[in-house]
RNA sequence: GGAGGGGUGCCGGAGUGGUUAAUCGGAGCAGUCUGUAAAAUUGCCGCCCGAAAGGGCUACGCAGGUUCAAAUCCUGCCCCCUCCA
């Protein structure tokens, strides 16, 4: 086993532990460890409260794919019972509940979205439900037997919640434990995430060693922000890029970044030498370089992590197109409809007499499309100038169209208008 | 077991009989500007019909009731929170 395992100098060594890491408990211990030369069993678990994976998510993907190289095992957990309780780190609110099912049919799309960053070959899968599915009532209650209130009610947000008079439910008590059982469960030598998880890690330590087994090395990773600018990345906060998202997408996330982000997802997320961050800390620091031109080779670096330099190249191209140029994208959805039915839908009125054979209400068609969420909405946005035919800024409902006629509603977002009574 | 507070739109939070599709803030969307950045600024921000003017429907925990008129008053129910024990 020890075969795969690369010799260790102390500049990898510093790459390792140094790299956007944020805090190691005990960094000593941790160095020792690899140093020994024994295989690490490095755990990360997931809690599949929604079904994506994103950015925030890979950075300590990421870190563990580098010890993974060095030979190192990883274990993920599938939290499916956590999930249900709802991680309260960090945010200072009672989460909702969620059912089994839907804890289980999140955690179904994860695997393939692990394995864009992760060797699937050296990667150890374990659900909670393999340990926790046969606890009973006993288990539960020798478990909580181990740590006191006032222990819990040290962690930063359950005391401000507790001094603030707000809720505090039990179950999140509960959540810390579990985190730190499954620790026990899998024998983990050091646990990985974002600084928010370090209360739960202790408590795991704690419960290892209590069990009999030799304490966890703590690995925190900051927090990475998201594209709101202020706040962590979560899915429930809408401010993710998602791992799954096509490459334009993802790249023109990327680029509608905060300035202040760049250095932030240049260090955590890809693998530019330390000298090159150097320069670029520098450039923006002096304003010489354009930000601009430092987040285009960022999001050049993301979408060929999460897909290839190819496809990274196309996102440029379009993004250069579109948004910098101005033109239409040489592809982009098709909305194959009849146009005579759209038509018909509105056959009756006034309108409907008035029109032209070749002109069609455009709301009910951006509704069709996908592009509003119902005709008000359409609607509003026409008035607002938001929309445009094959280039054309239409200000009525009521504007002609042909097959094949590009409909462009806000900045971003293109349909091609396909009749599906007439093509040839 | 006792006392108190509360359930309003995506979120926070006003509103105690009509002029309330509901003040305000945040988020979001769109316009101008621009680097799909920030800042600034303007508009929108329940659904449906209508080219528009306008009209209709649904909505303030749930169900009833009073009233010409209710988020606002009455009755019952459900739920949440805090404190004391």
């Amino acid at each position: 086993m020890n075969a795969g395992r690369k010799v260790t100098t102390s500049q990898d060594m510093d790459r390792l532990l140094k790299r956007g890491v944020a805090e190691i408990i005990v960094e000593d211990e941790m160095r020792q460890l690899l140093l020994s030369g024994k295989q690490l069993r490095l755990k990360e678990g997931f809690d599949p409260s929604s079904p994506d994976i994103h950015l925030g998510h890979v950075v300590t993907l990421r870190k563990l794919r580098q010890f993974q190289e060095w030979g190192h095992q990883i274990v993920l957990i599938v939290a499916d019972w956590t999930a249900q309780i709802g991680d309260p780190s960090g945010v200072n609110v009672t989460r909702p509940m969620l059912t089994i099912e839907q804890v289980k049919a999140n955690a179904r799309t994860y695997m393939e979205q692990f394995f864009k960053v992760v060797d699937k070959e050296k990667t150890e899968v374990r659900w909670q439900s393999e340990w926790f599915g046969g606890f009973d009532l006993g288990d539960v209650i020798r478990l909580t037997s181990k740590f006191t209130v006032a222990q819990f009610l040290a962690r930063e947000d359950f005391n401000k919640r507790y001094s603030e008079g707000r809720p505090i439910a039990l179950t999140e008590f509960l959540y810390p434990l579990l985190q730190a059982y499954d620790s026990v469960a899998v024998k983990a030598d050091v646990e990985f995430g974002g600084t928010d998880q370090k209360f739960n890690f202790l408590v795991g330590r704690e419960l290892q060693s209590m069990m009999g087994q030799r304490p966890q090395q703590c690995f925190m990773m900051p927090l990475l922000i998201g594209t709101d600018g202020a706040l962590k990345m979560s899915k429930s906060l809408g401010n993710y890029i998602g791992v799954t998202e096509p490459p334009d997408d993802m790249y023109g996330k990327v680029m509608s970044l905060a300035d202040s982000l760049i250095m932030l997802y240049f260090e955590l997320l890809t693998d530019v030498p330390d000298a090159e961050l150097e320069e670029f800390r520098q450039g923006l620091a002096r304003e010489t370089v354009n930000p601009m031109v430092l987040k285009k080779r960022l999001a050049r670096e993301i979408v060929t992590l999460l897909y290839d330099a190819d496809l990274a190249g196309e996102a440029e191209e379009h993004f250069t197109r579109v948004f910098q140029q101005r033109e239409i994208p040489e592809e982009m959805p098709e909305c194959r409809f009849s146009f005579q039915e759209v038509a018909a839908s509105t056959a009756g009125s006034a309108a409907s007499k008035a029109m032209r054979k070749s002109e069609c209400d455009i709301s009910h068609i951006i509704v069709r499309a996908g592009l509003a969420k119902s005709r008000s909405e359409a609607s509003r946005l026409i008035a607002q100038g938001a929309v445009s035919v094959d280039g054309e800024k239409i200000s009525a409902s009521i504007a002609p169209i042909a097959s094949g006629s590009v409909l462009r509603v806000g900045k971003r977002r293109f349909v091609k208008m396909i009749d599906t009574n007439n093509k040839k």
